[in-house]
DNA sequence: CGGTTCTTTGACGAGATTCAATGCCGGTGG
DNA sequence: CCACCGGCATTGAATCTCGTCAAAGAACCG
């Protein structure tokens, strides 16, 4: 669970105790392939998952048939939070890359948290971080045009990846297809390559597979609009609790 | 506060104890008119406003001056939660018409959450609902067309009203502008008009002004592919805290 | 009643989707 | 080791939804 306490760290200051707590609670690991089921809409779960390796993503489906990506996470990212507090899964969570989900019961996880108030913090901000994303999200696909919208989404997915100490800005690889881009920006496959291939023509990214290059990060974050701003990196020792 | 008392009731119940430390909050009411700016994008406020009277909005701009509204508010929405655990604002929250905002200080708030459980329970369920609500933004501005997106919009106001105990689903009135419609679905206000002007084509809404009225309820939803899962309105009895 | 804001409508253009075909890459089994 | 296969990526052409520009009409307010 160290990458747990390495995420929650970063939000919260932890002191050893804290650590021990988290150390202390009872889990189930479990490997997953890629595109599998973590929860469903509508299930009411009685545990936690949490993602230790690989990555996954939070989805939904519309009547038609199409699929709204919501977010995608990174490994110590707690998937259910919610349930902490909420009765039933609004939405459905699938891996997005072969990976490892270690599960809680939510009950430990509620007692956990009522005996060690810095971890409460922690995931507090955690939760309010997650919906400011949501917000910035609804307003690059309401109010960006395909090649700014994308571009958003790859600024946004490396300097979290930068800022949770796993890769760089100049040189990283982005696990998701370009389907699955279009399902997180509100676009179609097609339009998500031809806008990756202007942004290539416009020398803001360089790219082979799903290896990408920015040279130049000040131009393609003012192209993209891109203000980490709404990320809240620097919470860590932020309003006291 | 009897309106804030009211909202929190329904996400948890409260009991006497928990109301009279509400109400013993120290705080100041001041009347304002619309389109007033309460909390700006960066701002690092001390205080928590909460809405008693009229409607509210949060939004932000992109860099070509365009606005995205992230969400609506009625009375007892407390608006400024995020701040007792993030520093600073991350979005803008101005009134939509004219109203009355209570405003809280953000430690004397922690300190009655130390004490009240079951109110900090409340705002738990509160926030992660609003989460919820933006997820299903998302979805509906990626993946739905103008009229089912404006369709859906009017059946999560309607049913958030009537929720509350204000309104009806067959009548009610709309306090916003069709701009102001089109900046919360990522259309724009000549678009929105004729959406609209189409759902009363298709003898879904009926509408003169802002009043609106929907005779076959499930037919609008139908259209609208409306599931009011999201807004988890029977959670009041929800999982144990 | 006059000004302002909001709504409504038309004509035109731009951006995104759809459909369809081809090419590329990694994996699997003979 | 190589041929085959399936999923992804790439590209073109036609279509459609939505945006832009502009103008007129309706509702609201002082």
């Amino acid at each position: 669970m160290d990458v747990v306490i390495n995420k929650l760290d970063r939000l919260h200051v932890l002191d050893p105790d804290d650590r021990a707590a988290i150390r202390a609670l009872p889990y189930s690991v479990s490997r997953v392939k890629a595109q599998q089921r973590i929860v469903g809409t509508g299930d009411i779960p009685s545990t936690c998952p949490i993602l230790l390796d690989g990555f996954a993503f939070r989805s939904n489906l519309v009547t038609n048939g199409n699929r709204q990506i919501f977010s995608f996470h990174v490994p110590g990212d707690l998937l259910g939070i919610q349930q902490l507090s909420l009765l039933h899964a609004d939405h459905s969570i699938h891996t997005l890359t072969d990976g490892e989900i270690a599960t809680v019961p939510l009950s430990d996880l509620r007692a956990m948290l009522k005996q060690r108030p810095a971890v409460a913090e922690a995931i507090r901000r955690d939760v309010l971080i997650e919906a400011s994303i949501f917000r910035e999200w609804i307003l690059n696909i309401g109010r960006r045009d395909g090649a700014t919208r994308v571009a958003h989404m790859l600024c946004e997915f490396v300097t979290r990846r930068v800022a949770s100490g796993s890769g760089r800005l100049e040189r990283f690889e982005v696990p998701m297809s370009q389907e699955q881009i279009a399902d997180a920006t509100g676009l179609t496959g097609v339009h998500v390559n031809r806008m990756l291939k202007k942004l290539g023509d416009m020398k803001l990214i360089r790219r082979i597979n799903r290896h990408y290059e920015i040279s130049n990060w000040s131009a393609m974050q003012r192209f993209a609009g891109f203000d980490p701003l709404y990320l809240h990196l620097g919470i860590r020792n932020g309003p006291v609790a």
